[in-house]
DNA sequence: CGATCCTTTGACCTCAATCAATCGCGGTGG
DNA sequence: CCACCGCGATTGATTGAGGTCAAAGGATCG
């Protein structure tokens, strides 16, 4: 499993990694006053404008970020695995606040906006990889778009379990051939636009196709090519550190 | 119209809108080298990292973010109206460019980044002002999403008139009731992820409806409550100036 | 005044939604 | 220990929204 320690480093590692930061950022950062909480499924993480306003950071399970219409149907707009800071973008614009829903049981991370701002205001640079750290799950978002706007029903299944694949990796909890997809199939066709049954004989062929194993919520991908081919899938865009793949 | 200067003057009110912009940040933005070109219609300004590095702001037209998907079909991700700096997240993460298209014929005027990013670095104020417009893109994004997602095309369609409507308004061009969407049916089809055909029904189903009536490309909306109802549209996530409403 | 692009309309088909039932599993109380 | 319950996964039958294919009108422009 992992600490919050670890889950905040990660976090930092990540934040350096697409915008320079100094030691002296990173150890900012690293002593912000960690409040870590043990949070049950399916429960909103309410972050609008109670007063009580935070940023949170996932140590374990999914957040997700989700949008609710009048009808109560939602549709999640982001998954947020380990290591990921939901709503940073709090920190620049408090008024656009997101609704945030724990998938399965998790551990987060309670920032104080106020503390991170504060961070942000006495150093340039942690403003600035904040700014890129929003601006990649922006992209993020982009594709979800393209996703949703674009592809049919099997491609956007693929598409989307390459991204959590590469993410879970990314995370440094799996990799992106063996995962865990903490998700129930209706929450994941809250994600694709897809009723729960069609979720389920999507993922039914993708199996049939050999490119997917399932084992409870433990996605096991089979054909990682054929995968990423059949999803139009590429990676650029999740700004991973390519440090790593160089090496 | 519009003139380059009344551009980026709407652009700079509204970065002040959205964050605390000293006078001196102001002037500095101001001054910025306008370099305006007139671009025509359907054309590709391919701002991928091809050395010459710039944001544009869009003075007349409409500049349209898209991806492109390896069969050539386009899913465009954002509209950019007049007064709107597009792509101005390069400024913080420059590896993550977008490509950008003029729908009609449009003017634009290039803001080298590097000189946004020195902009940026020299003033705290700026940085704050330019991610607090990049979140509210994102805010707009994540509505695409929504759209996407979980709407049919005829409330699909309401809530992309709504938007486009407002943002018409808020450039000062134009009113909700009233406002030029110079996009062919085929491209209105990429935003929304229907086909052209299927536009042009839903257009006429709205027509029908009393909701809306065309002329040309000036849409003309004759019932707006009944279409904001129609699209579920709530527009605070445009987090417009109400300082203007509350007048 | 042809050429080209856009809009409009019709006929047909397909992918995914809807409706409905069954199955399997972990928890829980008698 | 076992019957019961409730949630999620699975499957079948049917429907419907939107895609596809095709063709006919309008505009606009060299």
């Amino acid at each position: 499993m992992f600490s919050s320690t670890l889950a905040l480093q990660n976090f930092v590692a990540r934040l350096g990694a697409l915008s320079p930061l100094s030691n002296e950022d990173a150890a900012v950062l690293m002593r912000l006053p960690v409040d870590t909480t043990r949070v049950r499924g399916n429960l909103d993480i309410l972050s609008t404008g109670d007063g009580f306003d935070y940023a949170c950071l996932v140590v374990s399970g999914i957040v997700a970020r989700f949008v609710q219409l009048r009808d109560g149907s939602r549709q999640y707009t982001a998954f947020h695995m380990p290591g990921d800071m939901a709503d940073i973008h709090r920190v620049a614009t408090p008024a656009v606040a997101s609704s945030l829903q724990t998938l399965s049981t998790a551990t987060i991370i309670r920032f104080p906006t106020k503390d991170l701002k504060a961070a942000a205001l006495a150093s340039p640079g942690i403003t600035q990889a904040f700014w890129a750290y929003a601006t990649v799950d922006a992209a993020l978002l982009t594709q979800w778009v393209v996703n949703l706007g674009r592809r049919d029903a099997k491609s956007r299944m693929a598409h989307f379990l390459c991204e959590i694949g590469m993410r879970s990796e990314q995370s440094g909890l799996a990799d992106r051939h063996e995962f865990i997809l903490d998700a129930s199939q209706a929450q994941i066709g809250d994600a694709l636009g897809l009723t729960p049954v069609h979720v389920n004989r999507t993922l039914k062929s993708l199996k049939e196709s050999k490119l997917v194993s399932t084992d409870g919520r433990i996605i096991r991908v089979l054909n990682w090519p054929a995968l990423a081919a059949l999803g139009d899938f590429d990676p650029t865009y999740l700004q991973l550190d390519n440090r790593r793949e160089a090496a």
